[in-house]
DNA sequence: CGCCAGTTTGATTTGTGTCAATAAGCGTGG
DNA sequence: CCACGCTTATTGACACAAATCAAACTGGCG
C-alpha cells in the first residue's frame, strides 16, 4: 500500500526533533481565522503555552494514521494535507483536504483514537495542541470551548456539504465546486481566488470526489476547452468565475 | 415543496402545549446511550434541570428547519426522525435518521441557525436540550463536555463513513450497509437485531443513499429472492446475518 | 370502498468506470 | 546538462451499473 506506515507519535515531527520552531499565534499572521480567533491576549498567552511546533513533514510524510492513540488537534501552518480512511478492503477515502490556517484531528475524539489518517501533499509546517491540555482550558474560558464546539460543528455541516455534493451532483459539478471551495479559502487567507496551483494529485482529487482520475482529467479538459478554466497540470487559473459557479450547479 | 414549513421556535411542540411530559432522565430506559451516559446523579440532577419535554412531534411534523435560530440540542426518545438540507436547486438530500436514544442538531452550532432539517417520519418523541444551558452545564462538569466533544466527533465519523459509503460503494453495498446500521442501533435498545420496521420511506432510503427509489426497491428484491432478507414492505428481517455482511463488503 | 401516495417491475438510455495506450512532468545520476 | 526511468496526467474505445421513463400494483386512510 504505502511506505509511510510509521507511527506518528513515536517518530513523528513532534517528538524526533528539538529544535525550536520561534513561531508565536499572536505573530501568525492566520491568527485570525485559526484557532486564536475570539481570544483574547491573556487568553492567547495560554493557549501558547501548551502549542507545539515541530519540524516541517516532508511531502507524503505521515502526520497520524488511523487506529493509533489520538492526543493532539492540529493546526496547518504553511503547506496541505489531506485526511483520508482505509476501507475494510484496503482502498483509500480522501475525506478531506487540509490548506493553512484549517484544524484537523477532531474525528479522534469521540474513541481516543485516530479515526482517519493525515499525510502531507507538499511540505508542511503544522501545530500540534494537546487534546488534554485544550479541554481543561476550555473549561476555563467560554470563549474557546464555544469555539471549539463551533469548530467541530462546522467540521459537520462541511462534511454533510460533501455527503450532497457525491450524492446528487455530476461529475463536472464535483469539480467545480472543489474548485470554488479552493479558491475561496485562498481568499480567506488573502491570496488570489482566481489563480493558485492545486496541492493536491488527479488521484487524490477524483478520490475525494468519489470519481477516477480519467474522469477528473476529462472534466478540467472540457472546463478548458470551453474556457471556464486554464489548466497547466497542477496550475489553474479561473477565467471566468460566474461559469464556473454555473458549473458547479449552484451547490457552492 | 412541502406543506409543513412552518416555523418551529414559534408553533413547535415545546411552546404551544403546556402539558407536563412526566419523564425523567433517571427513569428513561435510553439514559445509558443517551446524553446522561458517563454522569453521576449528582450532575444528572443538573442536566434535569435544563431539559424540556414537548408534546410528541405527529409524523411529517418539523423539529427545526435550516435557516432558523439555533437554540437547543434535542435527543429522541420515541419514534424517528429524519436530517435532510434542501440543496440550492430545491432538491432534498437525507443525511441522516435518528432513533431513539440519539442527539440531532449539533449542525446548528458552528452558524447559531440550523444547517440542516429535521423531520418526524413517524410520532416522535423529543427531548431539547437549550445549547447556552448545557454550554455553561459543561464548563463546570468536565465529564459532560468531554461527552459533547465525544458527540459531535462521532458524527464527524460516522458522517465519514457515509461519504466513504456513497463514494465506494455500489448500490447492493449501500442498502446492506444501512440495514445492518439499522440493526445494530436496533440491537443497542435491547430490540431485535434481526427483525424489525424500517421508518422510513423508499425514497428517503435511496435520497440518503444517493440511489433513486426504483433501485432501492430492486435492491430488496434481490436481497430477497437470494434468501438473505424477507421484506415485506417496511417490515424487515435478516434471514442471513452473514450473507447480509458479505453483501455490505466489509463497509460496516 | 375508493383514492392516492408509495412501491415494484420492466425497457431503454446514459454518465462514468474500465481498459489501453500515449504523453508529459520530475527527480536522479551519469 | 541531458538521458533515463518512474510517476502522474491525458485521451480514446468500449462496457456496465444505475438513472430515467413508463406502467402496473399495493396498501393505508378517509
Amino acid at each position: 500500500m504505502s511506505v509511510h506506515l510509521q507511527n506518528a507519535s513515536e517518530t513523528g515531527p513532534f517528538r524526533a526533533c528539538n529544535h525550536e520552531y520561534k513561531v508565536s499565534c499572536e505573530t501568525c499572521r492566520l491568527s485570525r481565522i485559526c484557532l486564536p480567533l475570539a481570544l483574547d491576549s491573556g487568553d492567547l498567552d495560554q493557549l501558547e503555552t501548551i502549542i507545539q511546533r515541530g519540524r516541517p513533514l516532508q511531502k507524503n510524510e505521515l502526520l497520524y494514521h488511523e487506529g493509533t492513540p489520538f492526543q493532539s488537534l492540529y493546526a496547518v501552518r504553511s503547506g496541505a494535507l489531506k485526511g483520508y480512511r482505509t476501507t475494510p478492503d484496503g482502498r483509500e477515502q480522501v475525506t478531506g483536504f487540509y490548506l493553512p490556517g484549517e484544524i484537523l484531528g477532531m474525528d479522534g475524539i469521540s474513541e481516543n483514537a485516530h479515526a482517519s489518517s493525515a499525510r502531507a501533499l507538499e511540505t508542511a509546517a503544522v501545530c500540534a495542541v494537546p487534546f488534554d491540555s485544550l479541554e481543561k482550558l476550555s473549561a476555563t474560558m467560554p470563549g474557546l470551548q464555544r469555539h471549539l464546539f463551533q469548530l467541530m460543528s462546522r467540521e459537520i455541516t462541511e462534511d454533510q456539504l460533501l455527503i450532497t455534493l457525491l450524492s446528487k451532483n455530476t461529475a463536472d459539478e464535483r469539480v467545480a465546486t472543489l474548485l470554488l471551495s479552493i479558491s475561496r479559502r485562498n481568499a480567506r487567507r488573502q491570496l488570489s481566488a482566481s489563480q493558485f496551483r492545486l496541492p493536491m494529485s488527479r488521484v487524490d482529487i477524483g478520490n475525494y470526489l468519489g470519481l477516477t482520475v480519467e474522469t477528473i482529467s476529462r472534466v478540467f479538459s472540457r472546463l478548458q476547452k470551453s474556457g471556464v478554466l486554464s489548466v497547466d497540470n497542477k496550475e489553474i487559473e479561473i477565467l471566468d468565475q460566474e461559469a464556473l459557479q454555473q458549473a458547479a450547479n449552484i451547490a457552492a
